[in-house]
RNA sequence: GCGUCGAUGGUAGAGUGGUCAAAUACGACACGCUGUAAACGUGUUGCCUUCGGGCUUCGGGGGUUCGAAUCCCUCUCGACGCA
């Protein structure tokens, strides 16, 4: 993996670059859109590729449990098991300790809304009760799965060794993602965690990819042993001729801006290929703590936003160094419902839909604004057809997509700024 | 013509003297969703309201009762059976 910036944004972190992978490269800033379970929910690998998007994001919890990665290095990695010969990255499981563990069956996500800090602190004495599907400890996670209720301890090197197994090109880090209302102390320890984490990860990231060279160079006369996905080859070469996986290393802390600082200080401080930054943010908080981080990263190396985001967050985040975002948004509520337009979200399920014959989009160029009618992307979802999480989902990603790629295109351009704030003033009702 | 059963909110369908403005499901309407337990979830869905409550509803009409969607009479409509 080769990282080059191709210009600087004035009195600024932002940049735009490209990032170079064995199977492609791509323009960052970058959308990437998430395929959890190897596929983009309702589309077709050629699909997500027409609408414009370089690399998508697979989940290891997901594809451990199912169908397990043993069975997809047989398969010859995910690249060719899931048909997408673009480049591709795994999320850890970091994001499960928080989704199935903290955040399991309460009204806290990604984003929370509380932005009083004293509202932030209380409720964990009288929680150890609550159900969860993830329970941390010291040494890594234990996960109850969701779909048999079968028990699975993860820690970093077992992160490590299903993603090795996975074959994406850029792989996390294991890191515990922890819900805003912890108080300072547990967020304290958790980030103690997670910087153990990443070393962990990094020193098995290191061995397995130096077992993998020693392999190979073995491969050309003797088979390997699973770990090592064989039989997988981009353009009649060995995947692992031109190839090796890179880590990035993931900066946690919550809100707390010293908390922040410490962890891009120490993450920052080892050897990764390239930075996540994670966490759950108050919107408003967002920008700032990703400033406060991408100050002390090392330049040099890319920066990816995890689970971010919706239009009016990417300009925040990519002003101030941010390279890469991968975000569930633009599929999931595409399959409810939820449309972009450059003037805000739109619901196609309402009532004034139904005999409007015009375009999602005015000027959208998009696969589905192309060929159908808002009345008839309605009826599809009134009817609950299957062909409306399709069409939904290629509108979204290609705005989001292209909104990024208009952005990049901006700071080449020398008028990010101007852009930003014609975006937004038409987004923001 | 005789007999039996039935008629409940947009639809289907509970309820068979007070706890019923009436379960539940669907539909409708609106909102939410940020490293995907998500083709999901939440709210509203008779009218009015100063949100305390008030008012009119269970095919139509009449009756019994302190009180009726629920019991009785009658009419209308429907299904089935017998002529």
């Amino acid at each position: 993996m080769y990282f080059k910036i191709e210009k600087k944004l004035e009195n600024s972190l932002g940049r735009a670059g490209i990032l170079k992978t064995a199977h492609g490269d791509i323009q960052t800033p970058a959308f990437v859109p998430v395929g959890t379970k190897a596929s983009v929910k309702a589309l077709t690998p050629e699909q997500v590729l027409d609408l414009g998007a370089e690399v998508i994001l697979a989940n290891t919890y997901h594809l451990y449990l199912q169908p397990s990665d043993e069975l997809v290095a047989k398969a010859g990695g995910l690249h060719k098991f899931m048909n997408w010969s673009g480049p591709i990255m795994t999320d850890s499981g970091g994001f499960q300790v928080f989704s199935l563990g903290a955040a399991y069956g309460k009204e806290i996500s990604k984003i929370t809304k509380i932005t009083n800090p004293s509202f932030l602190i209380p409720e964990r004495f009288d929680d150890n009760d609550a159900p969860r599907l993830a329970k941390v400890g010291q040494d890594g996670v234990s996960f109850k799965s969701h779909l048999d209720g079968s028990i699975h301890y993860i820690t970093p090197e077992k992160s490590i060794q299903i993603q090795h197994n996975l074959g994406a090109d850029i792989i996390f880090a294991f890191d515990e993602c922890i819900s805003p209302t912890e108080d300072l102390k547990y967020q304290e320890e958790a980030l103690e965690r997670t910087h153990r984490w990443a070393e962990r990860s990094l020193m098995e990231h290191q061995r397995l990819s130096a077992e993998e060279k020693v392999s190979l160079a073995g491969s050309l006369s003797t088979p390997t042993g699973v770990a090592l996905p064989l039989g997988s080859s981009v353009k009649g070469t060995s995947r692992n001729e031109t190839f090796s996986s890179a880590l990035f290393g993931i900066v946690q802390g919550g809100r707390d801006e010293n908390l922040r600082k410490k962890s891009a200080e120490f993450i920052g401080g080892l050897d990764f290929d390239g930075y996540g930054i994670g966490g759950s943010f108050a919107k408003e908080d967002m920008t700032s703590a990703v400033k406060w981080v991408n100050e002390i990263l090392p330049e040099k190396k890319p920066r990816h936003l995890l689970g971010i985001g919706e239009p009016e967050d990417l300009f925040g985040a990519i002003e101030n160094g941010v390279d890469l975002f991968d975000c569930v948004a633009p599929t999931r509520i595409a399959r409810n419902g939820s449309l972009y337009t450059k003037n805000g979200k739109i619901n196609i399920m309402n009532a004034k839909y139904r005999e409007d014959f015009s375009r999602i989009e005015d000027n959208c160029e998009c696969y589905t604004c192309m060929k159908y009618t808002r009345a008839y992307v309605a009826h599809l979802f009134h009817g609950k057809e299957m062909l409306a999480a399709t069409l939904a989902s290629i509108h979204n990603l290609f705005f989001i997509v292209n909104l990024v790629k208009k952005i990049r295109q901006s700071i080449l351009d020398d008028n990010f700024f101007e852009f930003k704030e014609e975006f937004l003033k038409n987004y923001i009702k």
